[in-house]
RNA sequence: GCGGGUGUGGCGGAAUGGUAGACGCCGGGGACUUAAAAUCCCCUGAGCUUUGCUCGUGUGGGUUCGAGUCCCACCACCCGCACCA
């Protein structure tokens, strides 16, 4: 090949991209006899333009999507849209656009950005939630569901969200306010649909256990999202005759019970009729919800006047209504142990209560005092009548049974997760397939009747949900009577969507949500790839989704997402400006840094360069992929994301990194340019660190180290450029072409055409390694003394350690580092080092 | 408070218990050029009495012939959860 006209990406990006296009490159074919392999990246939402962190995403996924097509495998790599969701609402009550047609803009512009990247993408099973070809499917799903069972109705309290009016799940509630709007959130009793995930509380916990290539943290933080604990629960008698069941997970310290605490909207509570006990209750639910205000909050209480009988020593305890105790975890009534409980220890300092120890270090220190806190903490224990001299896991037991015995309460775990909550009011998201007939209650949608199509005629110039108001839309026949009824007018959560989109991107039939047949090819996904961010909501439902079908038999499948990977956030350092008191944001592209400085071009002056933090709009430091892919082109911008910082930890972008990455696309296409095919000749070390490379780049990449990958290729860039001509350097410069092609494609292939090479590199299989290459015949052996480096050798490999200690102990530097001392000792590693030790 | 993670040059980071700082960025010097850009070459952890020596992976201990790596204690930062009985 011989051009020495610079490489181009203006042109040779969308030349290529054709070309995979028109040969369909990248289409999945679920027939094929090969190995399978599903890459996923999560699905954008179509917020209007993709930003970094998306490429840093895709960009990972499709190294690897490449990579396992170049090794053998039949590749799925789909994308998709979250398409539901509140900003197009907001959009449209902003700009007065309809939902629909900003959504679909969005998807149209962001579709072209990530196609301008060069991604391995299969567009022919593109999907989008906000579709009736999707959502009608999920309409379908969601009466399956409830038809197993797994979906009900029920009145409860919920949060509301005053400004987006809606209702927020849990997850989506933040220190108290909502997650997207920021407002407080407040409680409201409203009839909610539900999905019965507590129902697989157990299965997703134990589930966890199999997902051995998830990150632990994932893991860990469902495992206490879903929060599993066990314990006792029983029942008090309480001195107005009534029962009072409590739970605790220390049923070995009973005998520390000192009091009964009960939350402040516990009937038993409520019920206490006096003007002070209404005012505590108020005071209660005033309290903030924040993490400071959590941290500082008091404990308070307030004495009923009414006692709890000890089911041992028939001791009457007082019970309290406590501000710590929530209504919503276990019974809402705790009895309280101060001497092995923080809480309740603050709770009997503050009240003058008994602070009885019954757990101790020993059987000797059973009358040890507290050192100014609970103990929680392991022990025997002590002042407990039967129990004294017991371990705390046997008298745990020994109470559960005791109890059981007394028919007065029993073992019982409980769960800190909840039923998610669906019912969004929303016009924006799939309708819930349901109508409410008087005369027959709630009835699912007959499934010819879907999908249920939301009307486009609606106006978002009024809060709260069009579909309510709508004249016409919720107006149908019951399907049961035929009597006038109405439909449901919620919609679904938008992380139902996102709980199934990878079965259909598996198989797309028009008739039913998926083929089971097909998934079965295809599923579990082998790598997923996504941010931190969806480390239990949507992770956690997909599992829930995944299991709920699977129990109904639907798939085989039970955990969607083989292996998951987190990945790292893009960050930029900031530049401020301090303006009477305010502080202002100046963007990347108003600024030219120098090397300890940063100037605002503007007016030449000098701004503040900050710490380097997440983008965000706010502080202005973002970069616009659109952007820096017309100035250095897709594959500089993709190896970029690849280079330097290890995936799962943030990248910090920088406008001297990418002209680097700038720099090796034009290094790497001269080297290209000067492939002599006529070359002759073997250069035996080259060969070497040609076939290490490959094997070290494809352990890399599968490994996602792809900052590794980087590292070793410009080392064999490096090694090339300095050889002298040979077929070895030939051949090398084409698998130099290879290995870059999962991550510069566009460059690959303009190379690969250059250099004559049939076909396209991305259907070139990956270079073969000689095993015999990748053992060197020579190595270096260090030589250390007391410990530390004196000298290096050059040894043939595998020599014996005889002649090892005696090349050592002949090095000039040794000997004299040595000088002249005893020697007790020599330790030799064969093909490593020698370490004399005097 | 509980749980988890991270700490290595000016910066991003390499390093199966075995030559710390690979590779990239920044910086310095040089070549080419009328000049610049581009490109190429060299240097680039600190210190010193510079054929070489000493120190050096958050701090302090320990194990080992040998520790960035293993163990113990601590410090700093980041993330998650949070009156969950």
């Amino acid at each position: 090949m011989s051009s020495d006209t610079r490489f181009d990406p203006a042109s040779a990006d969308a030349r290529w991209q054709n070309a995979w296009e028109e040969a369909q490159t990248f289409r999945a074919d679920s027939d094929s006899p090969k190995p399978k392999s599903y890459v996923l990246e999560m699905f954008p939402y179509p917020s209007g333009r993709i930003h970094i962190g998306h490429v840093r995403n895709y960009t990972m996924g499709d190294v690897l999507a490449r990579y396992k097509k170049a090794t053998g495998h039949e590749v799925l790599h789909p994308m998709g849209w979250d398409a539901f969701g509140m900003p197009a609402e907001n959009a449209a009550m902003e700009k007065g656009v309809h939902p629909g047609g900003w959504t679909r803009d969005n998807i149209e512009h962001m579709k072209a950005q990530l196609k301008r990247l060069g991604f391995a993408l299969d567009w022919s099973r593109e999907l989008a939630t906000c579709e009736p070809d999707y959502y009608g499917h999920e309409q379908a799903l969601f009466i399956d569901l409830y038809e197993a069972g797994l979906v009900y109705r029920k009145e409860s309290e919920v949060n509301w969200d005053p400004v987006d009016m809606t209702v927020l799940a849990n997850e989506q509630v933040i220190d108290g306010k909502g997650w997207r709007s920021g407002a407080e959130v407040e409680k409201r009793k409203l009839n909610q649909w539900f999905l019965k995930i507590t129902d697989f509380a157990e299965e997703l916990l134990e589930g966890l256990g199999s997902l051995e290539n998830w990150p632990d943290k994932v893991r860990l933080m469902q495992e206490n999202w879903i929060g599993k604990s066990k314990g006792l629960e029983f029942s008090f008698d309480l001195s107005n005759g009534e029962k009072l069941p409590v739970y605790t997970t220390r049923p070995d310290t009973i005998f520390g019970a000192s009091f009964v605490a009960v939350a402040a909207d516990h009937p038993v509570a409520q019920a206490i009729d006096s003007e002070e006990a209404r005012q505590f209750i108020a005071l209660c639910k005033r309290g903030g919800t924040t993490a400071a205000e959590l941290e500082t909050a008091e404990k308070l209480g307030f004495d009923t006047g009414i006692t709890a009988k000890h089911p041992f020593t028939g001791a009457d305890l007082p019970v309290y209504i406590a501000n710590f105790v929530l209504m919503d975890y276990g019974t809402g009534a705790i009895m309280a142990v101060p001497g092995h409980d923080q809480r309740d220890f603050e709770f009997a300092t503050k009240y003058d209560l008994a602070i009885p120890r019954v757990v101790a270090p020993s059987v000797e220190e059973a009358g040890k005092r507290f050192d100014g806190e609970a103990e929680a903490g392991e022990g025997v224990i002590v002042n407990s009548d039967f129990l004294d001299g017991m371990s705390v896991e046997d008298a745990k037991r020994e109470i559960i049974r005791r109890i059981e015995e007394q028919g007065r309460g029993q073992g019982k775990t409980v769960w800190r997760l909840r039923d998610w909550g669906v019912s969004r009011q929303r016009y924006w998201g799939t309708p819930i397939p349901f109508i409410h007939c008087d005369a027959c209650g709630v009835v699912p949608a007959p499934k010819e009747s879907l999908p249920i199509t939301l009307p486009e005629d609606v106006d978002f110039q009024t809060p709260g949900n069009p579909l309510l108001r709508h004249a016409t839309w919720k107006h149908v026949d019951c399907p049961k009577c035929g009597g006038k009824a109405e439909r449901e007018t919620d919609t679904l959560d938008t992380f139902v969507d996102s709980s199934w989109y990878f079965l259909r991107f598996a198989s797309q039939p028009d008739d039913r949500p998926f083929d089971a047949e097909e998934v079965a090819k295809w599923l579990p996904v082998e790598q997923y790839i996504g941010g931190i961010e969806h480390a239990i909501l949507h992770l956690l439902y997909a599992r829930f989704w995944t299991r709920a079908l699977a129990h109904m038999g639907r798939i085989e499948v039970k955990e969607p997402f083989g292996s998951l990977f987190t990945q790292g956030m893009v960050t930029h350092e900031t530049y401020s400006r301090k303006k009477g008191g305010k502080t202002v944001y100046y963007a990347p592209d108003e600024i030219s840094r120098e090397a300890d400085r940063a100037l605002l071009t503007a007016d030449g002056g000098e701004v503040e360069i900050g710490r380097v933090i997440k983008m965000s709009k706010s502080k202005k430091n973002v970069v616009d992929p659109d952007t820096i892919i017309d100035s250095y082109g897709a594959d500089a911008v993709r190896w970029f994301m690849l280079s330097d910082s290890p995936p799962e930890r943030d990248l910090p972008w920088s406008e001297a990194g990418i002209e680097g990455c700038s720099r090796f696309v034009h290094r790497l296409w001269r080297l290209f340019a000067a492939h002599d095919a006529g070359a002759q000749g073997e250069d035996k070390a080259l060969d070497r660190k040609t076939h290490q490379t490959v094997a070290a780049v494809a352990d890399d990449i599968e490994a996602l180290g792809f900052n590794k990958a980087v590292a070793r290729i410009y080392e064999l860039t490096g090694a090339v450029e300095k050889a002298a001509s040979s077929a070895s350097r030939s051949a090398a410069i084409r698998t130099l072409v290879q290995l870059v092609a999962p991550m510069m494609p566009h460059l690959a292939e303009e190379a690969w055409a250059g250099i004559s090479m049939d076909g396209l590199v991305a259907d070139a299989p990956w270079p073969e390694v000689d095993p015999a290459l990748l053992v060197e015949d020579e190595v270096t052996i260090a030589v250390q003394h007391k410990g530390k480096l004196r000298d290096t050798l050059t040894a043939p490999k595998g020599a014996a350690k005889e002649d090892l200690e005696a090349m050592a102990l002949a090095s000039e530097k040794v000997q004299r580092s040595i000088d002249g001392a005893e020697i007790r000792k020599i330790i030799v590693v064969p093909d490593r080092l020698v370490n004399i030790v005097t």
